[in-house]
DNA sequence: GCGGCAATAGGTAGCGCTACCATAATCGCT
DNA sequence: AGCGATTATGGTAGCGCTACCTATTGCCGC
């Protein structure tokens, strides 16, 4: 007589962790009682689930999620795409979004695309192979390509930061155009005339740009003055925009940055060269990241709700994601100038 | 005759979507050799391979990676835990360290702890549920019980930016001890004498605090004044502290700050009240963040290379999951301090 | 000419879980 | 009492993939 046969099954496949049969032995129910406990707990006497959570904590047992995915198709997981991480701008909205996700028992995967979108296929193919519960694009300009392997996916999609008279799935954003008129008229009234304006080379900002020249120009000012930076936007490329500005246009009232941090950055270099803010420059930054209101002086900027576009992306996909049926696709979420003293 | 019968099989279950099975049989072979084709493309003919290539491409098949998983128990994910992505700190880590195993062709999910340490337990649940090939653990301190649950689990932990006698696994950090030593002799050598220091309230912050405390009273120093400021830090804390500080101690001659953020607080707070830096007052940051060079003046800070961090994480864990053994296992990456202007 | 050995292909049997259906036990209700 | 309508549990059969083993072929040396 071998020993073999009193050995539990152990196959030299699996992972040899704790398994919900182990559980459901232990707590002396069928494996299927035993998950049921787990998920639907008002389905199970009390009895039951007494057992079987004694039963877990004395084992230890993690539920796989790969496989209670793979046999329910869903993933309790949800994928976030943002231009990359290190530019903070979407850092409110993957924090909102991670938060509000998790209180549902879903978990966030953060994949970064790159501002050029070259990665965005090899990540859209990783993403979609592990059929998450839903897609948030942040910020991002998608091939047609793309566009069509999400629609293919069935995967509910949520864009976010912008809006598109043509979402793929859902859309939570503003306008880009309304911002950039609003902050020309925002300066205007405070009387200044001779715009400028420094931005990230990034297709939204650049419709923020475009809105920005053609209100001065129906308010009848002289065409605004413009730097392009790369994108992502930091102190230093403000910096150095802000010295190229001054040194062809010297007579500039106002300067409208495509990104806090590059308002930062011209305030530090307008600080170094001696050019008083907000007297001689009226600055505008955008994003309000956290340090704008106390910048010295503090930064007037465009404030984003940026934890509403993550609630509001969350609530979207688990939604979806639990077959309630969603009938506002499309939310703008607005925006607002926050007036201080930087301008 | 109903029309049942001649439908491909397609029950209620599934998501619907395009499975190796359907590639195999566009392509004439058996779903395994399919497999073989997609994933060691050695073991199989030229004229499969491009059979099966041209099945893909046709169905537009994306292969379930959480079934893949579940089979080889490799899901090719690596989990990162971070106190919060709000922190700068460790972007820089993050960054690389999706990159690295991107190239590697594995995933990263990121995982928000809080500084606190509440949500680790759940967190730890969750990450340990979905069968990682990898834990990333940066600058977190965890619990006893975390600490079990993670030996228990037979994960690959890595962890970063510390160094301690005892690393659950591996381990990829530098000293904050030798770094708060570092930075008093740093500045003694400068010819300061009366030290100050702001410090978020965080574990590894306290330890360069203690360092450099006692480095401080062994060069003969009079105390340290010191400020502590809730995590995670921010400017606006940086500018009260300097305000605190100043008040009650006005002859203060240097000041170590737990970040740059913070530094950055302390300097837009000193040019607000005439504070001349470096003249009256050196700062010296840590972090080294993008900004720090292009302030005004420069700051001086302590260097981490986080991308050598998070590369050498990823190579760590990767080389674990794909069986090969790890002979060092901890690995100080060292520190440096950047002499810039404001010291 | 035959054993031996690669190289290539296929079959089988799960990985750990849950959807779906079936069953058993309980509960009113007419 | 007898009936369907609950409620609590269990059995079966996959979800889509890969580890492991077996079968087939061609080719080599002796």
């Amino acid at each position: 007589m071998t020993t073999d046969a009193i050995q539990p099954r152990r196959s030299r496949r699996g992972s040899g962790a704790v398994t919900l049969h182990d559980v459901a032995k232990l707590a002396g129910v069928a494996p299927i009682t035993a998950s049921r406990a787990l998920n639907n707990p008002t389905q199970v006497s009390a009895e039951v689930l007494k057992k079987v959570a004694d039963a877990v904590s004395r084992t230890g047992y993690v539920p796989n999620l790969l496989a209670g995915g793979l046999a329910s198709t869903r993933s309790r997981l949800v994928a976030a795409v943002v231009p990359t991480i290190s530019g903070p701008v979407f850092l409110e909205t993957v924090q909102s979004l991670t938060e509000a996700l998790a209180a549902r028992g879903y978990q966030l995967m953060l994949g970064q695309a790159g501002y050029d979108g070259t990665r965005e296929d090899a990540l859209l193919e990783t993403i979609i192979g592990r059929r998450p519960d839903g897609i948030v694009l942040t910020g991002i300009m998608h091939s047609a390509d793309g566009r069509k392997r999400l629609l293919a996916s069935g995967i509910p999609v949520v864009e976010t930061w912008d809006l598109t008279p043509t979402p793929i799935d859902m859309l939570v954003g503003f306008s880009h155009v309304e911002v950039g008129r609003a902050v020309a008229h925002f300066l205007h009234a405070k009387g200044r005339r001779r715009f400028a304006m420094v931005t990230g080379d990034d297709e939204r900002a650049r419709r923020r740009l475009d809105a920005f020249q053609a209100t001065a120009s129906a308010l009848g000012l002289e065409p605004v003055r413009v730097q392009i930076v790369p994108a992502p936007t930091t102190l230093k490329s403000g910096r150095s925009a802000l010295a190229l500005l001054m040194h062809q246009w010297p007579d500039i009232d106002a300067l409208f940055c495509s990104s806090d941090l590059l308002a930062l950055g011209v305030m530090t270099e307008a600080q170094a060269s001696g050019i008083a803010v907000p007297e001689r420059l009226a600055i505008v930054g955008f994003g309000d990241l956290e340090f704008a209101a106390d910048l010295h002086p503090a930064l007037t900027t465009v404030r984003i709700n940026g934890s509403a576009i993550g609630s509001q992306a969350a609530r979207f996909i688990v939604d979806r994601a639990e077959g309630r049926s969603v009938e506002q696709r499309v939310i703008d979420i607005g925006f607002s100038i926050i007036d201080r003293k930087s301008s």
